[in-house]
DNA sequence: TTCTGCATTTGACTTGGATCAACGCGGAGT
DNA sequence: ACTCCGCGTTGATCCAAGTCAAATGCAGAA
């Protein structure tokens, strides 16, 4: 159920947050100020839907603070986490510029705040500041490559791996040396992380347990990394 | 290895084809005019490659005739073909517009012509040419669409189910109507298409085999369909 | 036509990961 | 405090699909 949600203007603690998207990289000053006029942000609660599946977008949603999950929703079968989306992230955003039914429901794993820019004022703005829409054309790119991304390692690597690089990931994005000894916390409890991973949180469990012979301590969300560099060549670089 | 592939200016009826492409949809006349001036047509032979995963593209690649197969190529490890790139496709178009290193290998499946727009060229006319640029925008999004597609195909369904829906939608693009009876061309050799649909040449073989008893009879590239929409059905929708 | 080499099929076996079933543990409500 | 319940872990078993191996069919060359 999309729950009706409140809808408020953007702090402006939002604003400046909003204005440091990759999104707005190029885009001009007043570009951002026209779209961030009509951008309301809304509050999601916990588990609640921000996007279903099939439904076609008339706003491009950014994610102001929270998280989703990005997963198919067919009625019948257990429901799948595709991708995440987290601050800063746009939220499909190939379906919104594009007005096509989104592909996947979106769920806040936690109580998150989102912002909606109305495709109107977007597609005006677009038409109006090249180096906004060059930014627009930017975002889909990279949403794509993380797609095809995806479906290599799905393709190319086992579960295990698939972890490990998650582990990789989570250790560059945390500013951590490539070599070595690395902390890093796991930002997903174990049935999303299990499920984003695409296997079943029995089988992630079990390759934790795994993993420790390997110099990969996992207690809770923390995990510790012996050898950051040898994990990295276990999950096929 | 990349060959020293001849290039040439576009046919007549190259240029009526390549006018034709979405990526024209909204284009101006003087727009491909431009490009087609300084697009060269390259003739590229059976399992030679247009683009290698981790090179950065110089130019956007659009196949004029003849069939890709788009796949992962690490050292070491066994190709997967991701997705198949035929006449009127362009090649990894977010790649080329965002200049980013590809993330696929293009392999000619077969003899195939190719034309190639200049990356510079191409953003000097989309700057000048909202509706080029919005279709540069569309055809990256439609790109996104199908790789969460597959994600979504790959973790939902068996392979015996990716097959069927790989049969339904050769039938909708056959234009078969969509209910009862139909028949349909496979378009690429069998290891190709296991490779495609995620399983092993030796797995599609017997999913054909049992397939026959669900009345979808394989003889060599035709296939006889008696149930099409059982078929959809079983694939889950 | 016959030969030769590759593509496809069929068969036997292995295995990664899913499923089913307990069990332990920690936090919220009483 | 105690109970309940949802989360995570562990164990046992099953199954879809991969691997290895061999037979068959088929197309182009001689």
């Amino acid at each position: 159920m999309t729950e009706p949600s409140l809808e408020q203007a953007p702090s402006a603690e939002d604003r400046r947050r909003l204005r440091r998207l990759p999104l707005f990289a190029n885009a001009g000053d007043a570009t951002v100020h026209d779209l961030l006029a009509f951008a309301p942000v809304s509050t999601i609660g916990r588990n609640q839907f921000a996007v279903r599946e099939g439904t076609t977008p008339n706003s491009l949603l950014a994610v102001v603070g929270g998280r989703f999950a990005l997963m198919t929703q067919t009625a019948g079968e257990q429901p799948q986490v595709i991708a995440m989306a987290g601050r800063g992230d746009l939220v499909m955003a190939a379906s919104a510029i594009s007005a096509t039914p989104y592909p996947l429901t979106a769920r806040a794993v936690e109580e998150s705040r989102i912002a909606s820019f109305p495709l109107a004022t977007l597609w005006a703005a677009a038409d109006r500041d090249h180096g906004f829409s060059a930014d627009l054309a930017r975002v889909v790119c990279g949403d794509w490559r993380s797609a095809i991304g995806q479906l290599k390692d799905y393709r190319l690597r086992s579960a295990p791996q698939r972890f490990a690089i998650h582990l990789v990931r989570l250790a560059a994005a945390a500013g951590q040396p490539h070599q070595g000894a690395a902390e890093v916390a796991l930002i997903d409890d174990r049935k999303t992380l299990a499920s984003l991973l695409g296997m079943t949180p029995e089988n992630l469990s079990r390759t934790i347990a795994q993993f420790r012979e390997r110099g990969v301590t996992v207690t809770g969300r923390a995990v510790t990394i012996a050898d950051l560099a040898g994990l990295a060549d276990f999950a096929g670089l």
